[in-house]
This record gives structure tokens, sequence and C-alpha cells, in this order.
DNA sequence: AAGTTCACAATTGTTAACAATTTATGTCAA
DNA sequence: TTGACATAAATTGTTAACAATTGTGAACTT
């Protein structure tokens, strides 16, 4: 959802090793989804500009982006902060993702012949891997990224980006208030969700992932302090 | 430390007679939703700036905001145009609609209880006056604004900027392919969708709503020529 | 007349300097 | 030590000049 589609742009552009204003944005989405950045982190302009190697105008336009789909906030004259969701704006998201993706995969169930599973399943086979390694940054990370992929296969770029930016304010949430100890995503939920799409039980593949939601949603546990990253180049240049 | 968000964010900063760059994509968008503002129609920087009185600065970030909800489009050197969608992306519009907007209504019959019917039943009577007079212009808006009123009802502002999006690029659609003749919002269909909330009927009111948008997607007409308007500065003074 | 080339005008993209605001620092008094 | 207050530093917001790209049109060739 980051940048602009064009037609007529067949420049050498990326030649150019300035990374995009929609690059800055995918590195930071992606960096805020898999929790390597903490809500209330600040994104300090300069620190940005030679992280990315880049000028303060790029910058300012990530920055304006990513406050326009909710994952930072502008602070007027003090800069821009990773947003740091409160009960209610929790509420909604889990509220919006009730209501969408259950029809979503419902409607995936009875189109499940035109879907390419190779993708979808490969994916759960890497989630569990990470799940036999403990890997939590892992885990959370694929988490996420399944719900997207439902999303990528209905083939809708409206329902993807709408998708796209509840998952990673999902993550956002679950950094907040999401308890150590109860496991973020329960473990074969994922694997029984896209078996039911397979088999194109549509009714179960609706109702799984509602319980899904509602599985991480209970998990939580409103009331916890946050801890502040600092260390933005190094969370950034990686992955 | 991190307990402060809003101290001095409540600034008297609306005394500046400067438009802020929220007021421009606000009337943009409601320009676009309301079709005074055609689909390929060019917005330079310069009209923008003088028709707002404003920085390039200002015109420059509202563009951008726009285009990352898919308003306008961003020409790398050429400039900024209101979206065109092909019948592609009109496909999709709907498609989301289809999927979000039936189990909204039916979410919202379920708590009618909680709603507020006033502004939408005094709206259902502007639509009618409106349709009496034959006012072309304003049946349009009101048509876009009612649905958009529904996702208000919700109170979750996820819903409401999805559905803000997507009624806009409705418009932009119906302007482009929607046949003339045709109704572009069929007659007592908001009526009816209103009543079964009312009446808690969630069914009818899930269906009712779906058939009232896929009337509108048959009454589309696929291939047709369009125009493009060049006074911006009366277009968007007005309203 | 159609097409090409070249130069010029208009528009957008970028940079850097400047202004405004916030945050940090340091001194002094209670 | 704490608090207030003034000053300095750092950060963000804005403006304007400059660079780069695109569109236009005249002159020229075929």
């Amino acid at each position: 959802m980051p940048s602009n589609q064009n037609k007529n742009d067949l420049k050498p552009k990326i030649l150019k090793d300035e990374p995009t204003e929609g690059f800055i944005v995918e590195r930071i989405f992606k960096a805020v989804m898999e929790q390597r950045l903490a809500p209330n982190t600040k994104l300090s302009e300069a620190r940005l500009c030679e992280t990315f190697g880049v000028g303060r105008m790029r910058v300012r336009r990530a920055l304006l982006l990513l406050s326009s789909q909710g994952i930072i906030q502008l602070h007027s004259n003090r800069g821009a902060y990773v947003s740091c969701p409160d009960s209610t704006e929790a509420k909604d998201v889990f509220s919006a993702r009730m209501l969408i993706e259950p029809p979503l995969v419902r409607q995936l169930a009875r189109n499940a012949n035109q879907i390419n599973f190779v993708e979808l399943t490969h994916h759960i086979i890497l989630e569990d891997s990470a799940r036999a390694k403990n890997d939590r940054t892992e885990i959370i990370k694929l988490s996420g990224e399944f719900h997207i992929m439902l999303a990528r296969a209905s083939g809708n770029k409206f329902i993807i980006r709408m998708i796209r930016e509840l998952v990673t304010k999902t993550s956002l949430i679950v950094g907040l208030f999401g308890s150590s100890q109860k496991a973020s995503c329960p473990d074969e939920e994922h694997a029984d969700i896209l078996q039911a799409i397979k088999s194109s039980d549509a009714e179960a593949a609706e109702m799984l992932l509602f319980s899904h939601l509602k599985h991480i949603q209970d998990a939580l546990d409103m009331g916890r302090t946050l801890e502040v990253h600092d260390d933005l180049a190094t969370i950034l240049q990686v992955g």
C-alpha cells in the first residue's frame, strides 16, 4: 500500500542505491509487525536519515505514509513515535478482524479450487519448525504473515491492505498486552483453518478463524509496562 | 515518562487561516466522492497552492496522503491525477464491499438497541427529497454518505476508514461506468435496509445490503468515455 | 503534410538554509 | 535536594532556490 503503481515509469531508477520511501515504509512496517520495534519508540528523522542513507525529505514522506496507516503517530514539533494502541483501539482491531476475516475464509473455502496452496502449506511447516525451535520472534513473524497470506489468496488488494494494517496493529497490541506465558497464536489452529479451506468446508473455516481470533484476544492481559528500544539502526537493517 | 500523550497537541492552530493538509485531503476526498472531480483530472501543485492559499509543501503532503488512499495516482515527474479505476479494480471494490458491509449491517441489526437512528432516519428523508427534486448531484452525495453513516454506527474507526475509501472509489467507478439512465442507487433500498436494522432482523439486513450492492454493480456499463474537468478552483471551493 | 530534432517553457523533485518549537542544561534561590 | 527560571542545544516545520524531468512548439527535413 505504500507507494504508487506506475504504468509509465519504466525507468531504471532501481539502480540508484538510495532506498525509495516505499522501501523505508516497508522496513518499518515489517519491523513493527515482527515486534522488533516496540510501541512508543521514537523514530527521529536524523536517525532514520543516516540509517537508510537518505535525505530528510524521503524520511518525512515515509513517516507521513506510516502515520496515515496508523502504524506510527506524528506529534507536531515532537516527532514520530511507534503507535501505542490503548485497550479501546485493541478492541476495535479485533472487532474489525472478526468482522472481515471469517467471511473472507468462508469465501476462500468456497473457491478452494482456485487457490494455490503450496505457499500456504509450506508456511504451516515453517511455523511448526519455528515452534519446535521455540523461536518466539520467528513465531510472531510467521503467525502474522499467515493471515496476510490468506488475504493475499483473495487477490483483492483492498482486502490485502486492510488485513495487513490490522495484523500489524495486532502485533503492537500483542506486544503490549500479550502475557508472555500464554501462546500468542495457538499451536494447530492455522493448520486446522487451512485444512478446512482445502476441504471446501466454508462453515468450519469461518468458525475456526473466528474462534482463532477470539483465542488470541482472550490471551491478552490488559495492563502491562512496556520497554522502549533505541538502537534503530540494528533493528531496521536486519531482516 | 511514557504516560503523557496529548499535552500540547490541542493548540489553537485552528486560528491560522492556512488550511491544514488534512483539510485539503478532506476537500478533495469529498469532491471525488460527490463526483465533482472526474477521474483522470490533473491536480497540479501550483493550482492547488493558489486554490487553498497554501505553500507547496502542504499540497504535496496532501497529495501523498490521497495517493496512499488510492484516491489519486502520482506519476513521477508528471503530477497527480484523480484515480481512474479499471474494470478489474471495480470488481475488487465491489467484492470487498460485498464481503464487509453485509456482515457489518448484520452486526448492527443485532445491536440495534445501541444505535442512534435519528441521523440515519433523517438522512433517508434527505435522500427522498433529493430524489423528488431529481437533483442528481445531491443524490450521489447522499447515497454514498448513507453507507458511511452505517459504518460510523459501528463505532469502529478501522471499518469507517475502509468503507469511506471503498465508497469513494465506488463514486469514481459509477462516474466512469454508470449508465446515466439506470438509477445509481435504487430508490427504496436504503430505507428497507435501515428498517431491517431497526427491527433487528439481522438476516434480512444482511441480504438486503448484499443485493443492494449487487444492484449497483449490475447497473454498471463497462465501456464509456470520460470527460476531464479543469476548473479546480470552482469545484473545490464549493461545498 | 507527416515526421524529426532541437530548444524552451512548465512542472515536479530535491536540497539546503532558515524559522519555530521542544527538550536538555545549568545556575540560583528556598 | 528540589524547584524555578533562563539559556543553549537539538529537533522539527517551513520556505525558497536550484536541479531534473517532461511536455510543447517551432523550424527543418523528407
